[in-house]
RNA sequence: GCCCCCGUAGCUCAGUGGAUAGAGCACCUGGUUGCGGACCAGGAGGUCAGAGGUUCAAAUCCUCUCGGGGGUACCA
């Protein structure tokens, strides 16, 4: 249990005793939430008073009396107080929150760890984009949102798998293909053009070369289609793979690349259209094959096979959709997208109400824009040469932490201005150092602590832990847990970054305030390097195993 | 036109029913013969876009208005 979940227990109790005694009228105990509040309340809070005066017909003040004289004894907290208008508020036993230390010790990095997910099978499918190209910059928050919720949610107890969707199959995949050709017939000295829509970006000059050097002219002696094919082909794995290597330099890693083509191949694309037309949800008209969203509440209805022939994107949306719930049997789906794919949020919900399944298991994402600047200019992409600013390039200049902390320092739904002076500069502006600067004083402290000759402190006091500071940065830590079950709750994890900075800035009051190495008290000595020690775990862990970033020891 | 998101300190933004609305930066004033000053403390700064409403309680929920962004294809 974590800590708000045992608090909120603690006074559910309370109200039942209180109610066993007659002290409260019976009535179905709500859920209690229990939040942090103001140290001159106390270290949490709950309302729960004020939101039973209704069903128990009694004044709120009088509800949180009758809580209050109620609560079990126990060893967490060491006052519990009602104020007005109704509020009942804890503090933290300063003993029992000092000996947390020995259990971070004892859990090291799963000391985070809880079960609000009880093992549901929940995917993350993100990034997902294109395969016709290096990835753009405004992918990388795409990458991070979704890689950071995965690493959250399994902390929380869920089973995790993480999905890159691979578009190849549709008409950009025949562009792709058409411009790679005329790309490598080019670099072999033939004058074929680009088509007039085909990719223009120079990277597409660089692999049609790369292709002739490897295969010389094998492609050009074939028939067009079928060398068109087996470029794209080789074209796809050239941009998989480089998407792949700028992923895992941004520290993102997935358990699954889903080939869109496959659903066609494999027949699933057709289980699920012979299912839709049972249901009556599918009919033709002007040649095209569509789907009746009107029939169950849509706007209008959505075109699955175009008069060409060509399935659309909604068509291979239904089947990959089939393939997660009913095939694959995820308990929850959670996709990632960028804002300016919104439109198509109502209509995946109506393609679930078509596949018989609730529209709640399916969660759409959605983030907002990055826009990259340097030192206040927005640096402007050239479409019309194709070429555009790649994550690889943002990667080789700024590295992969400052990219990972500063694409979670807005809520979702605000843009960004990444601005890439910044991101490396070492100012006053940049939150990145504040937090790894932290880790490295704890380090450098632990350093020193064994060139002045302390070998070992585990067996100092924790109980002499009770300065304010010592103890403020410990009540922050000991909020970790829960944070990490609202950001799973709420697929938030900007608030990781909020925490990390508060979590350093409550470091650096504590190290201003107490001296770790001093040998004239060596007790108080040893239970401090356990209490810094305990933190750099912490910190690291939230660097290291959330954030996706480093924990440096010097910097 | 219709739909979605946003509007909070000078700037960039947290805060989705609770107590006196917060942080960083910028500005002003202070702090180290001591573990890394890439740090810390204090000050100043608000009609939470505006107007109604719901509620014991609204930045937060509902309605309308104004302003900004996005979406409204047989593209993804």
């Amino acid at each position: 249990m974590t800590l708000r979940q045992e608090l909120a227990d603690l006074i559910r109790q309370g109200i039942v005793r209180a109610q066993q005694v007659g002290a409260l009228p019976k009535f179905d105990v709500p859920p209690v939430d229990v939040t942090p509040t103001k140290p001159q309340f106390g270290d949490y809070s709950t309302n729960v008073a004020l939101q039973l005066a209704r069903v128990a017909r009694m004044a709120p003040q009088r509800i949180a009396e009758a809580i209050q004289h109620h609560l079990p004894t126990n060893d967490v907290l060491s006052e519990c107080s009602v104020a007005t208008p109704g509020f009942i508020n804890m503090r933290l036993n300063p003993i029992w929150v000092a000996r947390q230390v020995a259990v971070i010790e004892a859990k090291g990095r799963d000391w985070t760890r809880s079960n609000v997910g009880q093992g549901q099978r929940v995917q993350v499918e993100f990034v997902s984009a294109n395969p016709t190209g290096p990835l753009h910059f405004g992918g990388a928050r795409n990458a991070v949102l979704g890689d950071t919720l995965a690493r959250v949610l399994e902390r929380v107890g869920y089973t995790v798998q993480r999905e890159y969707y691979v578009n190849d199959a549709g008409s950009q995949m025949r562009k792709f293909g058409e411009t790679l050709y005329a790309r490598y017939a080019q670099a072999l000295g033939e004058d074929v053009p680009v088509p007039p829509d085909g990719y223009m970006g120079t990277y597409m000059v660089e692999w049609g070369k790369r292709i002739a050097q490897e295969h010389g002219r094998r492609f050009l002696q074939m028939e067009r289609e079928q060398a068109i094919r087996e470029l794209t082909d080789a074209g796809l794995r050239i941009v998989l793979d480089e998407v792949q290597q700028d992923l895992t330099n941004l520290r993102v890693r997935f358990d699954n690349w889903f080939s869109e083509r496959s659903l066609y191949e494999d027949g699933t694309f057709d289980r699920v259209l012979s299912l839709l037309r049972e249901k009556g949800l599918v009919y033709e008209r002007e040649g095209a094959l569509w789907f009746a969203a009107t029939q169950l509440g849509g706007e209008k209805d959505e075109v699955i096979v175009r008069s060409t022939g060509e399935p659309g994107y909604f068509a291979s949306d239904i089947a990959y959709h089939y393939n997660k719930f009913v095939l694959r049997r995820f308990d929850w789906v959670i996709d990632v997208w960028a804002v300016d794919h919104q439109g198509h949020v109502p209509r995946m919900k109506i393609m679930m109400k078509a596949l018989g399944l609730d529209p709640d298991r399916l969660t759409i994402l959605l983030y907002n824009l990055v826009t990259l600047k340097r030192h206040g200019e927005e640096v402007k992409l050239s479409k019309r040469a194709g070429d555009i600013i790649t994550l690889r390039e943002v990667l080789e200049e700024v590295g992969p932490d400052p990219i990972r902390f500063m694409l979670l320092t807005r809520s979702n739904e605000a843009k960004i201005d990444f601005d890439l002076g910044l991101a490396v500069e070492q100012t006053q502006e940049n939150p990145v150092y504040y937090v790894q600067y932290a880790h490295t004083r704890i380090a450098g402290i632990l350093r020193k602590a064994r060139e002045e000759g302390w070998t070992t402190w585990a067996d100092g006091n924790l109980d002499l832990l009770t300065h304010p500071s010592e103890q403020a940065l410990l009540k922050k830590i000991l909020d970790l847990p829960d944070l990490l079950v609202t950001i799973a709750d709420r697929l938030e994890p900007h608030h990781l970054t909020y925490y990390a900075q508060d979590l350093a800035t409550h470091f650096h009051a504590f190290y201003r305030d107490c001296r770790v190495l001093d040998p004239d008290r060596p007790d108080l000595t040893k239970a401090r390097l356990r209490l810094v020690a305990a933190v750099k775990l912490v910190l690291a862990h939230l660097l290291e195993d959330l954030l996706g970033m480093t924990a440096p020891e010097i910097m």
